[in-house]
DNA sequence: TTAATTCCCGATAACGTTACCGGCAACGCT
DNA sequence: AGCGTTGCCGGTAACGTTATCGGGAATTAA
């Protein structure tokens, strides 16, 4: 009982071929009804495992998908629960590896998993990441690769992904019916798809109501709380500080929140504030921090099953886009004019 | 270019036998220097790639750690993030599966692991778990196995956890300190280890200043936001009302927090509040938490390098146990005697 | 010159599985 | 009786790699 049984063992043990017992294994046709209850009765004894490594090796899929994410913050996390619960469902494995927002640890995490573990892969790419020669890699060997969340135009391949103009109009709209009227952004770094998007939409409620963009109120920065922390304290500096910020992640609102905090300002009376994400957080500080809630583990759910759609379709779904709407949830951070039930109009 | 090149495809280029190539490759002995830089020239051209199945089918090894996990949320994800890194710099890949707590997709997980796919194992058990069996089996395979964080005495195998019980009994001597009198504390479900050793901490806090354990105040309840708010709602509607809550988690603590709010309470003033994990939400929320300090990271990479040391070493590590240690740090909630300097005695 | 050593290399088996082909009975049909 | 069909099974190659062995040529030692 050291070694784990093989199938040849059985067949030894039967008295039969190999071949016999890997059909009756497997409920091919061709096989005898009594030798397959043997075979099933001695398997079972033995505990057999089928060897998933020669199964792959021979038929060259691994029935595992590779699942690359820059972290595994909340967002992310929760897709990838939802890719996790479809692929499992679908028989497939997940592997993640995670980048930490690092170019080269994206490409060493793709090389590990490219060397014949997965049979493709479900990205969401860095923030680092400009240069997509890597991906092309897997596009070169026929692997299926579904983009989640952030996308981009340089790779072709099906994905799913919010409505992030949509949300960032949503945003903005939202505080200009407040009354604000400098509303500065927020941005994330400029490479970024997402970034862009939710900026682009913050640009269309502007032009809505007429509103010109202010250059300075545009503030691109890294991705995180602490560079969201400083550009607001530069922003509340400016001589014509802005009177409303929007923040393309909720982690950056946070770090906008500090600094607004620390400099003695009220929300939602001296400034207004919105995120992006809606995580659990933004309801829990004082005062709740409006966001763009954005359905991540359906979207989890729906990469996976673009990915096996892609699998087992053998015509081309490069061009295929899913976009998930998205839904501004108000909170006092930006609820200046309130109305008898406590909701704006 | 369509199927990815072999060691086969190199040598019949080369006319030279595959054995020589394979040696070449891996710089074995026994080759010359020319053939060497041949095969390597060769094997650049044509973007070799070796193939990890047939590698892993031959020796029996497959340099890939599963990693089981309960939930994906910030700690563990912290935990994960250290297991990764020592993992990817020993050569390792890992493959994370996480159980959602469930018991069903514990097993599921890992028996898919199991065949032949990765190498051992490092763990950290769901909260639903309460039967081992199936840990046994990576056991009788002779693989390596690690658990982390949640431990149970269950398995007799190396692992690394936080001091949970100084964790409790620094929590609960704090709340003492500062003057309150009845302490009741949300531990957490009842065979969870990590609760019953907070517990066991605030107990011995309890009896170091001879107060008198009241059952009333001890609650077990689920290991989330939502019960934890329900259970200080009964707590608070007591004839007797607790005057602090220790919770075992900051999730459960956020939990709290609400149900103090909702109630009209003040913190620290009529009731103090410390959570465990210290979160980064805690130090966001208003008041801010008073909460446990632990070395999520740094578990996470010992946990990794106990794995490594078990699978290089042939000596019994089973009775190996790191512990690590933590720290209370103090926020508002808790924080009622106030020295000039702002901070407790 | 001969023997011993070193340097390279090739052939083969093996890891555990499946796919393909061929074959031998037994059966049914004309 | 002869023929095709069906049911069942075994042998073999192959997936891509490495390990083991053996052996020939070249170099060195005696």
């Amino acid at each position: 009982m050291n070694k784990p049984a093989t199938i040849k063992d059985i067949a030894r043990q039967l008295n039969i071929s190999i071949s016999t017992v890997s059909r009756a294994m497997r409920n091919a046709p061709d096989v005898n009804i009594e030798t397959r209850k043997a075979v099933m009765a001695l398997s079972e004894e033995l505990n057999y495992q089928p060897n998933k490594l020669a199964l792959s090796l021979k038929q060259k899929q691994t029935h595992n998908i590779g699942v690359l994410v820059p972290n595994l913050d909340y967002v992310l996390a929760t897709m990838v629960k939802g890719i996790d619960e479809v692929a499992l469902e679908a028989g497939y494995t997940v592997m993640v590896c995670q980048s930490n927002e690092s170019f080269g640890r994206e490409i060493v995490n793709m090389r590990r998993l490219l060397d014949s573990l997965v049979d493709g892969f479900i990205i969401s790419v860095s923030s680092e990441t400009k240069v997509f020669d890597h991906f092309r890699k897997i596009q070169e060997k026929q692997m299926p690769m579904v983009v989640f969340d952030r996308m981009t135009p340089f790779l072709q391949a099906p994905g799913v992904r919010i409505d992030n103009e949509d949300g960032g109009f949503q945003a903005t709209e939202h505080l200009i019916e407040q009354g604000y009227k400098r509303i500065a952004i927020l941005a994330g770094p400029k490479n970024l798809g997402i970034s862009n998007e939710r900026l682009d939409g913050y640009l269309r409620a502007l032009k809505k109501y007429k509103m010109k963009p202010d250059q300075d109120l545009i503030i691109y920065c890294d991705f995180n709380q602490h560079y969201a922390y400083l550009a607001t304290q530069e922003l509340l500096q400016m001589k014509k500080r802005p009177d409303a910020i929007f923040t393309i992640s909720d982690r950056m609102a946070i770090g906008a929140m500090l600094a607004i905090k620390e400099k003695g300002l009220r929300m939602p009376q001296d400034i207004g504030l919105v995120g992006f994400n809606n995580e659990p957080v933004v309801s829990l500080v004082t005062p709740g921090i409006s966001s763009v809630d954005q359905p991540a583990f359906e979207l989890g759910k729906i990469a996976a099953k673009l990915f096996i759609e892609t699998m087992h379709n053998e015509s081309d779904m490069s061009h295929v886009e899913e976009v998930l709407k998205v839904k501004l949830i108000v909170r006092e951070s930006s609820q200046r004019i309130v109305t008898k039930n406590g909701r704006t109009k």
